[in-house]
DNA sequence: AATGTAGGTGTACGCCGTACACCCGTCAAG
DNA sequence: CTTGACGGGTGTACGGCGTACACCTACATT
């Protein structure tokens, strides 16, 4: 009975924050529901009073974590707006590394996720985009309007668990890989911010993301000023 | 003994050749050893003397799909060369939509899917690109070298069983979620080539995906005439 | 005091990946 | 011709997974 009163009953929202700890701690595949329920001092099946199956679980996570996007900023124009709610996009998935697996391997868009999206439609609209450009555009930036870039190989979804004790160095390029991928190594040192490699283990993953961002943006501003319409395509 | 004869014996490439058949038609959560070893008359553990374990298996499975991309076209300028290449990717990618996500969920690139990176930075390099600019285009490229734009929610990766009697109807949008998501209600009808919705449910992809890679590939144009390099960005 | 109900429990089922011991046909060496 | 190694298919078994289903219990309502 006292062990009753010391923990918190249960509910969904105390099971999804424990939910996002757990794979942010663990990794997202140590996110079972035995798992989930032990941390909680549960078990398993209490889960399902309050979480349809899993995946309504998952869908709960990526909600928690597209709450943490700030509000657009008010008054400014249509690209800083959508710049700056992309880079605090990146912030939050960046505090959870699982979040942009789990939010590809979802087939339907939970309503917080819609509502992100609608907003940032929004922000076109009033920044004057017609709706045709608009929605070319939305297909244009894919995921990275979440603010992740879709980097094929992506040292930061290694899942291992955060913090201590997990130096990672950079390791280059292995000498016979280099040999064999030649061109790999020689962009793998290029970038002359910081010694890197293509497949991501020693960039800027920062510079690397406003780079792209703002090569989509700057491109989108011109399409934009000069009225493109899917009708008349440049080129 | 006759059947002994009759099928073949096992072997690394027949059992890859199976698995993509069978993740093609089944969908990738189909796959698993024991589905796989059936389709092959066979008890699964008797894959496990050609293939290490079902990682492995999926990287293999990996590469047969880059196996199908075409080879680089010669004798063309690097904004063609790579262009054509990336559409020749997408089509192979379209075949197998199980690829994607199974891409972006290995964790490090096997060797085929690395030659394809690096012929496509021998690409770059050979039409005048420095290695920092080369570096910076991969990254800003990103899976979309490979093919497949990260949409936020695809369609296509809805794994159903391929072929026949799948119409799936466009859908739109379900009427009170178009009041919710008023600006999404509004560009999903927008697309003027066709009836569509920014959740892809109608939307002609390939148009989406050109438009896309165009976007891009314009501005890398525009950085590699200015002798763009990372130290001086514009802006 | 009786009763409905919300929420935690226990057991069980059918999947999964795969470790490990086994067994059998082929083929090279003696 | 025997023998022994070995490549490759088999059978059993283990621990983990998601979750269906029956249960039980504490509390709120009448």
């Amino acid at each position: 009975m006292a062990e009753t009163l010391r923990r918190a009953p249960l509910s969904r929202d105390r099971i999804l924050r424990a939910a996002v700890a757990l794979a942010d701690g663990a990794g997202i595949e140590s996110l079972s529901m035995r798992n989930l329920a032990h941390d909680l001092g549960v078990v398993p099946m209490a889960l399902y009073k309050h979480v349809a199956n899993k995946d309504e679980l998952l869908d709960g996570m990526i909600d928690v974590v597209v709450g943490e996007i700030d509000p657009p900023v008010p008054d400014a124009g249509w690209k800083h707006a959508v710049r700056s709610r992309i880079l605090s996009a990146r912030q939050a998935l960046r505090r959870h590394p699982w979040a942009p697996l789990a939010i590809e391997s979802r087939n339907m868009a939970t309503p917080a996720v819609l509502a992100y999206l609608d907003s940032m439609v929004g922000t076109l609209r009033a920044g004057g985009f017609s709706a045709d450009l608009a929605h070319h555009v939305m297909h244009a930036m894919g995921s990275r309007i979440l603010g992740f870039s879709q980097e094929l190989f992506d040292a930061s979804r290694r899942a291992g668990r955060s913090g201590t004790a997990d130096p990672d160095p950079p390791t280059a390029l292995p000498p016979e890989v280099a040999a064999r991928f030649p061109h790999l190594a020689e962009i793998s040192g290029a970038a002359s911010h910081d010694d890197a490699s293509v497949v991501g283990q020693g960039c800027d993953d920062q510079f690397e993301f406003e780079f792209a961002l703002d090569l989509l943006l700057d491109g989108i501003e011109r399409l934009q000023q000069q009225d493109w319409t899917s009708s008349r395509r440049p080129r």
